[in-house]
DNA sequence: ACGAGCGCCTGTCGGC
DNA sequence: TGCCGACAGGCGCTCG
């Protein structure tokens, strides 16, 4: 499931605290602010990136999480004492529950919570990856500008855009260009801005550098709005999957022009396009 | 500097 | 029905 729209959606999930009602009930929430970890539990070993299998423990018990945050794709935890990060890759998924619960098939690494709760990250395919550090700049430090962030500018994406030559779908998902954007975002977004997947950056005009600034602020806010997409086995609640405008729409009319959607191959990624719409 | 190919993994789907 | 290849939301590596 794992674009910048469903980390986010997972950490704010995290942050989701418990609610006592104004009659006196009580609804848990999924939140982890405020827990300790008691203790670890690795079932694969290569879903822990940092530090060995060995030294997980002595590094985590203890700990209080004290922030969720998000960084790209990486979901951030910040602990009383250093860093845990989280990549999903390709079929990450996680969730907190009452240790009385049933475990899942795929679950790779187990956090116990000293309030008999616990956070479980599952993981299909296990190119998922776990860091728990001292500082997060030596996982996160090369990652490129965050696409939400209020630094971020139709400027800047014009001067990074030229500072490359590069086809514009490989290098939006490049994260050390463009921190967020996966196979998804990619194609929604230059469909939106109306630019071949094959374009080089370096030709970008002003202006199609702004329509592609604003194309992609808009997938990215879309997606979170609707709590992301929702595909296969991982499911979450979101449903942007049923807005998609040319991914996986192959054959299917463009919802602009009616022109039929084309799909080929960029990058080694399977890259849907209005061939109308979005011209070389 | 850039693009292609491949490895890492499991699961699903379509064609024969 | 069963088998087999293609494909899947990612990314790090090597090689031209």
């Amino acid at each position: 499931m794992p674009e910048l729209p469903e980390v986010e959606t997972i950490a704010r999930f995290l942050r989701n605290s418990s609610v006592f009602t104004s009659t006196g009930g009580y609804v848990p929430g999924s939140g982890v602010i405020g827990k300790v970890i008691h203790s670890t539990e690795l079932l694969w070993e290569r879903t822990l990136a940092d530090p060995t299998p060995a030294d997980l423990n002595a590094r985590l018990a203890g700990q209080e999480i004290q922030a969720v945050d998000r960084r790209g794709k990486f979901l951030v935890l910040e602990l009383s004492r250093g860093w845990l990060l989280f990549h999903l890759r390709m079929s990450g998924d996680i969730r907190v529950e009452s240790e009385s619960k049933e475990r899942l098939q795929h679950d790779r690494a187990i956090f116990h919570f000293a309030d008999d709760t616990r956070l479980v990250f599952n993981d299909t395919r296990k190119f998922g990856r776990i860091w728990a550090v001292d500082n997060p700049l030596s996982v996160l430090g090369a990652l490129g500008p965050e696409p939400m962030g209020d630094s971020f500018s139709a400027d800047q994406l014009f001067q990074l855009s030229h500072s490359r030559s590069r086809e514009l779908k490989p290098l939006l998902m490049d994260q050390t260009f463009l921190a967020g954007l996966g196979n998804i975002y990619t194609d929604e977004s230059l469909h939106r801005a109306g630019l071949h997947p094959r374009r080089k950056s370096s030709s970008l005009t002003r202006m199609e550098s702004e329509r592609l600034f604003h194309a992609i602020r808009d997938v990215l806010e879309e997606g979170i709005r609707r709590n992301g997409a929702s595909i296969d086995w991982v499911y979450r609640g979101g449903d942007f999957q049923n807005y998609f405008r040319v991914y996986q729409r192959q054959g299917e009319p463009c919802t602009t022009c009616g022109t039929e959607i084309k799909r080929i191959v960029v990058g080694q990624r399977g890259t849907h396009y209005c061939p109308k719409c979005q011209p070389l």
